[in-house]
Formats: C-alpha cells, structure tokens, sequence
DNA sequence: CTGAAAGCGCTTACAG
DNA sequence: CTGAAAGCGCTTACAG
C-alpha cells in the first residue's frame, strides 16, 4: 500500500528523523560534531529503516574510497596466494577493503581488469611485477591513482616496488648448484614474454654458468606455462635428449613439482640420478617427496609491508618508497651431487 | 597555463566535440543511435582527451555495473582457487568483471566484505557454502542482490547454490574405506563452527559408521584449521593415542598432506601401516607420496555453472534455480587394506 | 549545532 | 539524429 521504493536512502532517513540529509550524513561521518539528542533520533531512524548507505554516491561526492585493488596473473596456484592474502589483512587492518581479479597472465585482460578496478574507485593499485606497456602507467598517472609493484625489485627501474631481485635470487642458488659440482644445467623456465620474474630468472641461471667460462647457448631450456603437467612434460622432453643434464631448475616449485613427478615416472632417482630445484618455497615444496630444494621469498612480509606502503601513499600522498627484500636459499633433499 | 582540471569528464569531451553530453553518452553506449560522422567527432575528441568514463557516476544512473562479487574463506590453500577461476574466465566471457575477497573464515569478515561489495555496485555475489547469519540473507534481499552459493548442496536447503553433497561424497568414500576392512577409523575435520561443509564431511563419516552398527562417539576426531602443519600435528597426535587408527579421514587435501608428511615423520608406511585420504582432488593429491585417495569435486564445472547461472538471474531476473553436481572417488596409492 | 543548496559525472525519457 | 534538463544518492562549504 505504502509504495515505498525498496532501498532506502538518505533523504529518506532525513525525513523520517524530521533533520536535514545533510544533518543525516554528519550523523553517520561526524557523529561528534551533532547533537547527542538528535544523533539518537536519526540513528534510530536508520535502524528502522535499515539504511546502508550508497557507496558509488558517496564515491561521487568524496572521491575516496578506502578501497586497493590488486591485480595478479593467477589464482590457481598458490605462488600469489600467501603474499596476498597478507596484503588483505594488513589492509583489512588499516580500514581498507581489497578486490582483487586475475587475468590468465594475458596483458590484454590486465589493461581491462585495471580500468575496471579504478572506474570501481580504486584508491590504489598492487600490480604484480614491470613488463607492462607504458600506456598503462600513464593511464594511471593521468587518473592519479597510485601504482606499487610486487613480487620485483629491479634497482635500475624506477617504478616503486616492493619485492626481491629474481635475477640475483636465481644467480645464488645457480652458485650453490655450480659448487655441487653440476655442469650440465638444464632450465624448464615459465613463459619469459611479458614476464619479467620469469627472465630474471632465466637470465640468472644464464649469468652464472656464463661467470664459469660455459656458453649459455649450450644450457638446453624448455618454457612453458607454470603447471604441474607442464613441468612433468618438459621435464621428460629434457631428460629424453642425447645429453641429458644433471639437474634440472624448474622457474617456479609448481613446474618443479612436476618435474618430481616426471622423474618418478621414467624411474630416475632425485637426486641421485638428477636433481630438480624450484623457486618461491610454497607449501608444495615441503610436502613434495624427495623435498624440495628452492629459493624461499618472503610472502607474507611482502604483502604486509606492500599494503603499509600503499595505503601511506595513498593517504599521505608520500612518493612511493621502493624496498628489496631479501630472500634466501632452502637446501633440501632434491639437490645432491651429480652422480659421476 | 591552462588549468583544466587532471580528469576529463563527459562534459569536457561534450564541449571539445561541439556537441550535448546526451550524444557523447550515445556514442559511447549506443553508438550506432548517432550519425557517423558527429560519432566520428565525439570519438576523436574522446581519444585526444584520454577520457574514460566515471563508473560510480554511471552506477547511480543506471544501477547495473556488470560486477560480480565472489567472497571465499581464504585465497591460501588451493581449494577455492580452481573453481574460482573457472568463474572468473566464465564471467569474462560474458561480459563481466569478477571481483573477490577473503574472509579468513571469520563471519564478522564476511560481513564486511559483503557490504562493501555491494556498496561498490556488485550486481550478484556468489558465497560459500550455507552457514551464515540469515540477516545477511536479509540484507542482500532487501538490496534486491541476487545470491547463489557454491561449494555445498543440500536438498533440504532453499537457498539456490551449485555445489554436490558434501555429506553423501564422504559417506561414499567412508563406505568405500569400510569395504577395504577398516574398522578403527579416525577422522581430521576443518573446524566445524560456521561451516557446512566441513560439518558434512565429519557427518558423513558418522553416517556410514553407525550405519555399520559402530557407536560414532567412539571414532575418535581431531578439529583443526585447514593448513599443512595442523594436518601434520593432529595426525602425530592421533596416532599417539592407545588406540590407533587404521585409516585416518581427513577434511580435505591439505590437511591429508600434512597427515602424510607426519607419516613419514614418525616412520609409519602408508598404507602398509596406516590409510590416509583426502577431499577436494586439488593439484597436491596427485603429487604427493604416495598419491592421495580423495573425492574429485568438479571444480571447474562448478565455477563455470556458477557464473552463467548468476548472470542468468541478475539479467533474466528468473529465480535461481539449484543444480546438484555430482563427485567421484580417485582411489589412488594412500587407501589400502589395514594390516592385521 | 543545523539547514538550503550546489555539485560530483553520468544516463535517459521527452521534445523537437 | 540531437539537445535541455531532471535525476541518481551522497557530501560539504557557506550561512545562520
């Protein structure tokens, strides 16, 4: 009988308390600044009407949102998974709110899921590593919306940052490898094209063995997609041909996981007959029999420290502060010495 | 020197274009409402100003965001994350953009985040499962928020969801352990509070005890948060007792591979001396030593259901209608015969 | 402490 | 095919 439209607003608050909206709106942002007796009123009000309030109106009116997005290439596997899930709660703790999207590692989907996460009235964005086109960093300059990259820490790039060198972390365990006394290094690498962390760490390998008087060209790399039926596949392609390696380093404990799985299956022993090293030390390299030996990154102090920056930058307009993390080498049962 | 103001607006690519802001709406919505070349004059001035449109400002015109909101009780171990991006990919083909968020399993969380996700516009949401508050129900019904839940189905329940029977699943692979001779079976459960699923999971296995005339108070179970070394800790612990399990059940795949690697930890041989199985089928059951009996959930399928059904509702405004996916048991090396 | 009113950036009947 | 104008639901100087 009434007609009442379903969602109440403020106006409708503001009549039913006998106030002003505007008197409404202090209520609910400035308590302090109204009256007790009338602040009980409209709270009151809004209780019986069970009033939340429109969130893109007030967006409109105060262009802030207290919202970060972050933007990461996959959920599936849990390379992101634990850094991100510190972010959130960090920024759940500093009263922000976080969406995140994935884009299948397409470049295309990123450019979308970014304009869609600032026209939802991001204040900030966490996008994972640099390759991207420089339109996208202007785009974002343009809008003001603040960018922090993670999972990277590149010295010589000048966009902010919080992460680890991919490049130097692979460089180290490659030395370790080196030591062992392995000289035939094989590499099953995640797709280098738009990836960044994906070439550091390719690169890092390459650096090393270049450091020991060895040809790059000779080291026999396979890139493929981060699965674990992927690094099963390339793992057996490479241990199929004429020279085999003596161990294989997988770009990330997911192909490696793979690998393992490979070896299993063609009856090699790890390590005794080959030896597999992965990257990230997710939970899978633990669990993973023979264990895996990888280069462990600091996820949850990532994220954390990724989502103290970004709301400081955010809130305070500060210059975006890049940090390094350091990450370290977790010698575990998948690495022995070569056989011979 | 000339001021204008850092972003452009409708109106700013208006005045550039000569033309009402009603036309630059129309070319960009409806563009073929609009002569050609007036459209061709309104585009160029688009592009030469950078403009993109203001989202909240459309939102509040038109009430339609084309934004799914999905919140799920954590991003840190794989279960969700399969079936998540299923949806994700589903959604993007169909024109919309998916946005999650994580609870930590904490209720007050999932509160927050279902406000703010409505607050920001998300046309539908799809949750986990059925425990929560029915005024969250409320709410999302009063806001006219279309709901669908996934990850559980239950008959018996009227809220729409895409899910499979958690309770029958483990009453299948319960009657499956019991057939291979089992008798003294221990269960690892998630924590039960607030979540349906894991309360189904622990059912089941009482279900098909007490079905085969077993007390269920005597099947001695450990509850504890999903993570690999609370899987580990509890297994450690339940096979301390007097009493020793021949088979231990657990909740899920991760708490299975905890159980596992306490296995190995004390020097039990699974299965020879003790069964593990697993739930969900995610990628760490088949990686694991020795590989995981489990309950293969669909989790594709269901993400991909999912999303065409969510859209089907917000844009038909038809009822949700309910669908029961149907799982299937993955016998692999960890389920044996117990010993004696 | 409180209110009237303008403004945030779009869309969409309604005319023409 | 195009424009003038109202409206979406908030916030915030500016007065009082």
């Amino acid at each position: 009988m009434s007609g009442r439209p379903s969602i109440p607003t403020l106006e409708d608050v503001a009549k039913t308390a006998g106030v002003s909206t505007a008197t409404v709106s202090r209520c609910l942002n400035l308590p302090d600044q109204v009256n007790k007796t009338t602040r009980e009123r409209v709270m009151s009000a809004v209780n019986a009407l069970g009033y939340t309030p429109n969130f893109g109106a007030r967006v409109m009116a105060v262009k802030r949102t207290r919202t970060i997005g972050a933007i990461i290439p996959t959920m599936e596997n849990a390379i992101f998974a634990r850094g991100i899930q510190a972010f959130q709660e960090e920024l759940h703790e500093l009263g922000y709110t976080l969406l995140v999207s994935s884009t299948g590692y397409r470049p295309d989907v990123e450019d979308q899921q970014i304009r869609a996460l600032v026209a939802r009235g991001a204040d900030g964005l966490l996008l994972i590593g640099y390759d991207r086109e420089p339109a996208i960093y202007e785009y974002l300059e343009g809008r003001n919306i603040p960018v922090l990259l993670a999972w990277a820490f590149q010295s010589e790039n000048k966009q902010p940052a919080i992460g680890f060198d991919n490049r130097a972390s692979m460089q180290l365990l490659c030395e370790k490898v080196w030591e062992l006394g392995h000289r035939r290094i094989g590499m099953i690498s995640a797709i280098v094209k738009g990836n960044d962390r994906a070439k550091d760490r390719l690169q890092g390998v390459m650096d090393t063995v270049s450091a020991h008087g060895v040809d790059p060209a000779t080291v026999p790399v396979i890139e493929t997609p981060y699965d674990i039926e992927n690094g099963e596949t390339a793992f057996k392609q490479m241990m199929s041909s004429d020279v085999t390696p003596t161990v294989v380093m997988c770009g990330n404990d997911v192909l490696a996981a793979g690998a393992l799985k490979g070896a299993r299956e063609m009856g090699l022993r790890v390590p005794e007959d080959v030896s597999i090293t992965g990257f990230d030390d997710i939970d899978v390299s633990r669990i993973v029999t023979p264990s895996l030996t990888t280069v462990h990154v600091p996820h949850r102090e990532m994220g954390r420290k990724a989502a103290k920056e970004l709301v400081a930058i955010v809130e305070g307009g500060d210059a975006a502060v890049s940090e390094e993390l350091q990450i370290s080498l977790r010698i575990r049962d998948s690495l022995g010495a070569p056989a011979e």
